[in-house]
DNA sequence: ATGAAAGCGCTAACAC
DNA sequence: GTGTTAGCGCTTTCAT
C-alpha cells in the first residue's frame, strides 16, 4: 500500500506538490509534474478516495437511484450515466428502489446522505419535498431524468407530443379506426407518463376531428404479455375492428404485433401498429416507432451534473432540459386496406 | 451538516461512545446505546462513509464488475447483487466494461484501487492473473460469477450439465435430428460458454446413439435477432429438416419459434425448441427451457463475499459454488410428429 | 463501560 | 512553484 509520501520521497518533493501534480489543482511546474507522475507509476500510486475526499469534500462519485434495473428502459439509462462518468473519473453508485417504501426510505435518509457522492441522478422518480430537500441540504446537486421535480433541474421528454406524433402518423395515413393501448392507472406513478400520453393520442384525434371512442381504449402494464392481451382483445371484436393501434410503449406494442399474428392478421395490411421507446426488439419486429434514447438520457444528466458540479462561466443551464424523440417508420405501418 | 461531536455533546458521552454505539463494535451499556441512538436520530445524524472508512479500512461499498448492463441476464445479477448488499447496509458501485479494452485497464488500474471498495464481485469476466493479483495485493476478495477464475472464489454454471439436460429432454421425447443454434466463435469470450453449451449436446446426442450432423448446427450471436436468421436456415431446408433445436439461449430460442413461425411451421407440432436462461420472455412465448436464476447468482456472490469479508467460525467456503439450474417445460417441446 | 488522544492519508491555506 | 502544516470526521488503542 504506497502512499502519497513514499511518492513524494522518490520524487524528492512534498506531498502537496505531488498532491497537486497528481490531481493537477494548483501550480507544478511541468518538469516536476512528470517527475511526481512517473514515481507514481513505477510505485503504481492510486489515491485513496477516501483521505481524499475526506479532505476535499469531493467523492468523485455520483448516486444513481432507479425505480427498477432489470428493464431494458432503465438499465440503458444507467450505462449512458455510466459511461459517461466513468470518462471523466467519476464512479457511480447505484440505487435500486425496486425493494419498496421502506428501502426507499433508507436510501434516501440514509445511503444518500453519508457522504459517499457529491450529486445524485434519480430516474423516473417523482422525489417528494422533503427527499429533495435532505440532498439539497447537504449540498447534493441533484438532476433528475422523466418529469419536472420542483426545484430540481430534469431532463423530461415530452411525452403529450410523443404520442400526438405517433397518433398523427397514423391519422396522415390515413387511419380513422385508431385504437391506443395505453399504461393502467396502477402503472401511473412516476409523472403520470401513462395519462399523459393517452392525453396527446386524444389531443391528436379530436384535431384531426377524429371520434375517441372508449371501446377503442385498452390499459396494460408496459409489458408484451399485456400488450398481447389487449391486442388480443382490440383485434379480436367482429366488427368495426380498429385499422390502428397506438401503443404507449414499444413492449405493448410488440405484443399488440404479436396478437395480430396469432389471430391471422397481417401488418400492416390489415393493422397498423406504432409505438414508443425504440426498444432493443422493435427493429426486429419492424415496428414503427417514437424512439427515445435513454443512453443518451444518462449521458445527458451527467452532462447537467458536471455543469453543477463545476459551474462554468456561461450562465446557468435552464431547470428544465427537453429530450430529443424522434420518429421512426418500419414496416408496422401503412395506410388502411380499403 | 452534524458531526459526531455534536451527537456526543447531546448525549453526554464521548464521541468514542457514539461511534461505538452507533456501530455496535466494542461495549456499551444499553441505557447509554438508546440515548446515543436517539441523541442521533434527532440530530439527523449519519456517518460519514468517508472519515469512518479511512480510520476504519472498511468502505461498506463492494464494486461490481460487468460487460455489458442492458441485457436482461446481466442487469438481473446487478439487481439481485444490489438488494443483497442493501439489506447488508452496503453500497455497490457499477463498473461497466462495455466500453472496451482501454477502458477495463483503466478500470483495474485505476477505478478499484483507489480504496473506495471493500471486494469485487465480477461478473461473467475471466479475469487475469495480473487483474487477480492487483487486487488481492491489497486484500480485496473477489468473487466471480459464470466461471472458474484461478485463485478466485467463484460461483459457476454447470454449463456442459445445463446442455446435456436441455438434449436429453429432446432426445426422451423421442427426437433423433436435433438441430443445434449455438454460440458464434466470437461470443467465446468468457469461460467458453458457447463452446462447452456445444460440447454438453454432442455429448447427449452421442450418448444417446445419435449422429452429431455438422449441417444440423448453426452458430448466432445470442441475439433474437441471430436466433431468427439460424431458425430460417435450419427450418427452411427442403429435406431433412430437423424436428427439434437446441438453442444455447433462451434468446436465441425464440428467434428460432419467430422463424418457425415465419415459415408456416407449427412448435411443437412440426419442431420443438429448447432453450437456456428462463428470459423473462420465455414464459411469453411458452419457450422450455433450462432456467439459470441470475437474480439469485447476484445474491449469493454477495453471501459468498460476506463470508470473506467477515470470516465465521465454520471452515472456509469451497473455491467453487456450482449454481443451480432446473429444467422448465413449457409449450415449445413435445414429441415429434409421426 | 467509558474517555483521551493518536492517527487514517490526503488537501488546501498560507508562507516563502 | 514549492514546502509546512493544520485539519477533514471519524475509529481505535490504551487508560481508567
Amino acid at each position: 500500500m504506497t502512499g502519497i509520501d513514499e511518492v513524494a520521497r522518490l520524487a524528492g518533493v512534498s506531498t502537496a506538490t505531488v498532491s497537486r501534480a497528481l490531481s493537477g489543482n494548483g501550480p507544478v511546474s511541468p518538469a516536476t509534474r512528470d517527475r511526481v507522475r512517473s514515481a507514481a507509476d513505477s510505485l503504481g500510486y492510486v489515491v485513496s478516495s477516501n483521505a481524499s475526499s475526506l479532505a476535499s469534500g469531493r467523492t468523485r462519485n455520483v448516486g444513481v437511484v432507479v425505480p427498477f434495473l432489470s428493464r431494458w428502459f432503465f438499465s440503458s439509462i444507467v450505462e449512458g450515466a455510466e459511461a459517461a462518468l466513468a470518462r471523466k473519473g467519476y464512479d457511480l453508485t447505484l440505487y435500486n428502489l425496486g425493494g419498496g417504501e421502506e428501502l426507499r426510505r433508507s436510501v434516501f435518509e440514509h445511503f444518500l446522505l453519508r457522504k459517499r457522492v457529491d450529486a445524485v441522478v434519480a430516474v423516473a422518480l417523482e422525489l417528494t419535498d422533503d427527499e429533495v430537500n435532505r440532498l439539497l441540504a447537504i449540498h447534493k446537486p441533484i438532476v433528475g431524468i422523466g418529469g419536472p421535480i420542483p426545484g430540481v433541474r430534469t431532463l423530461t421528454l415530452d411525452d403529450l407530443s410523443v404520442a400526438r406524433l405517433a397518433t398523427e402518423h397514423l391519422i396522415s395515413l390515413g387511419h380513422t379506426r385508431i385504437a391506443h393501448v395505453g399504461g393502467a392507472v396502477e402503472f401511473d406513478l412516476d409523472f403520470h407518463l401513462a395519462s399523459t400520453r393517452r392525453r396527446g393520442f386524444e389531443r391528436a384525434m379530436h384535431e384531426a376531428g377524429l371520434p375517441i371512442r372508449d371501446d377503442l381504449y385498452q390499459p396494460a402494464d408496459f409489458t408484451i404479455n399485456g400488450g398481447y392481451a389487449a391486442g388480443k382483445q382490440l383485434l379480436g371484436r367482429p366488427y368495426d375492428r380498429p385499422t390502428a393501434i397506438f401503443a404507449a410503449s414499444d413492449e405493448m406494442a410488440i405484443g399488440c404485433l404479436l396478437a395480430a399474428r396469432d389471430l391471422g392478421l397481417t401488418v400492416p395490411h390489415d393493422v397498423s401498429v406504432v409505438g414508443i421507446d425504440d426498444h432493443e426488439l422493435s427493429d426486429f419486429f419492424g415496428l414503427t416507432t417514437v424512439a427515445q434514447f435513454p443512453r443518451q438520457q444518462g449521458e445527458m444528466a451527467v452532462d447537467v451534473l458536471m455543469g453543477e458540479l463545476m459551474p462554468e462561466p456561461g450562465g446557468p443551464a435552464a431547470l428544465t432540459t427537453e429530450l430529443p424523440y424522434q420518429l421512426i417508420v418500419r414496416s408496422s405501418t401503412a395506410r388502411p386496406a380499403e
